[in-house]
DNA sequence: CAATCTACTGTCAGTCCATGACTTATGACA
DNA sequence: TGTCATAAGTCATGGACTGACAGTAGATTG
């Protein structure tokens, strides 16, 4: 589930969707708005996780009933973004080439964010900032994402009929793309807006391709 | 600093080390093969701190002096092979296209390794067991690998003559050096020798070669 | 060799993150 | 409405880390 997608169930279901649920929901991005902020304003080591409960006046353990730990805040796009691209991924036709198809499920990931309402886009942008300004932060987030790789890995190995253990040009592919799309998330100083990402992204994408030979990820 | 070059040291320069400083490093090695077989008997997350320090016969406190926490531990070699990639580079002429001097660098990180002592190359292996076994330890490394991913990005960036905060291929060309080094690297069952770690980073190399369009990089 | 300096080590107290066990509150639903 | 399931709060505990202070042992100098 991604936040477009939820956006699309919230019209098609608010109804079916019990009280209950709403109010999780509601709980979950109080808790990750509060966070995000004090992150920001106070850094992230010197927000306690008692601070953030007291913002959103819920119990330090109601915390860690939402979120695993204070790590897993910041990694709430990265479950959503890895759902959605093996989502995509099994919905391509299975000759269009691995690293062509990786590069879809990455727009799709952008496309997905933009498609939200836009206090969606704010969080994304908000946390990117965060990520750029905390190193220890963007190291969390590339451990994440070594785990996504994973999981892309075996997508791709299966795409390609191969055995994950066993090749690796699928995890070449996928490192690759990995990085194509980090590179292409970094900040340095520039842009606060979700077009510019975009933008930075299609550079990145463009760049890889023009230096990949055709056919490499075959 | 590195194994290679630390044994090289020994050599030259045992008489003109303090007993002070002899002691130091024994003790650092002490915790560091301590906390290695205690991670790999009964798993990292379950051994304490206070386990680690009881087998050396130090303090916990003492531990944190040494090391700057449990993740440290597991980071050793990292801190060794940035260095050691670090002053390859440097050593390299400016008209050498900068991925192949990122693998020359990846390159003698793995001969430095080897020309150390036995010992060093156990202790290499133990660690990419150890790494291979624990998804959350190897997140720890891909992270300190974003790390070093900085630091070869603003050295390429020197050699290429741009701003490495503007120019985005520097990036995607470390990005994919890192890419085919992680992959070089992984296990998935497999080896247990250090020859099989260097012929399976040799493949990786040249896959990686073989996959990028010539020139590519400059 | 002795006195002194310096830096390593241990002890202690305290903070914060995280989790298990148990109790209370509240939405769901017949 | 009354019962049930699940969410939220309370309490207690353990483990990672840090700062402050004291003791100890290698280094240095005369």
């Amino acid at each position: 589930m991604t936040y477009g997608t939820l956006c699309h169930k919230g019209f098609e279901g608010v109804t079916t969707v019990g009280l209950r649920e709403r109010k999780k929901e509601k709980t979950r991005l109080a808790i990750f708005d509060a966070a995000l902020d004090l992150f920001l304003e106070q850094g992230y080591e010197s927000t306690t996780v008692e601070q953030i409960a007291g913002a959103v006046e819920i119990s330090p353990r109601t915390f860690f009933r939402y979120f695993t730990g204070k790590d897993h805040l910041v990694l709430l796009f990265h479950d959503q973004a890895e759902e959605l691209m093996l989502e995509v991924l099994a919905g391509l036709p299975p000759d269009e080439p691995p690293f062509a198809c990786l590069m879809r499920a990455l727009r799709a990931v952008l496309a997905d964010v933009r498609a939200a309402a836009p206090e969606h886009a704010d969080r994304f942008m908000k946390l990117r900032r965060l990520l750029d300004e905390h190193p220890r932060l963007f190291g969390q987030s590339v451990a994440r994402g070594a785990e996504t790789e994973r999981h892309l890995a075996e997508a791709i190995a299966a795409r390609r009929g191969v055995d994950p253990d066993r090749d690796q040009l699928t995890h070449l592919i996928v490192g690759f793309a990995m990085s194509t799309m980090r590179v292409g998330f970094e900040c340095s100083r520039q842009d606060g807006t979700m077009e510019e990402v975009q933008e930075r992204m299609a550079e990145s994408i463009a760049l890889a391709e023009r230096s990949l030979r055709p056919g490499w990820d075959l």
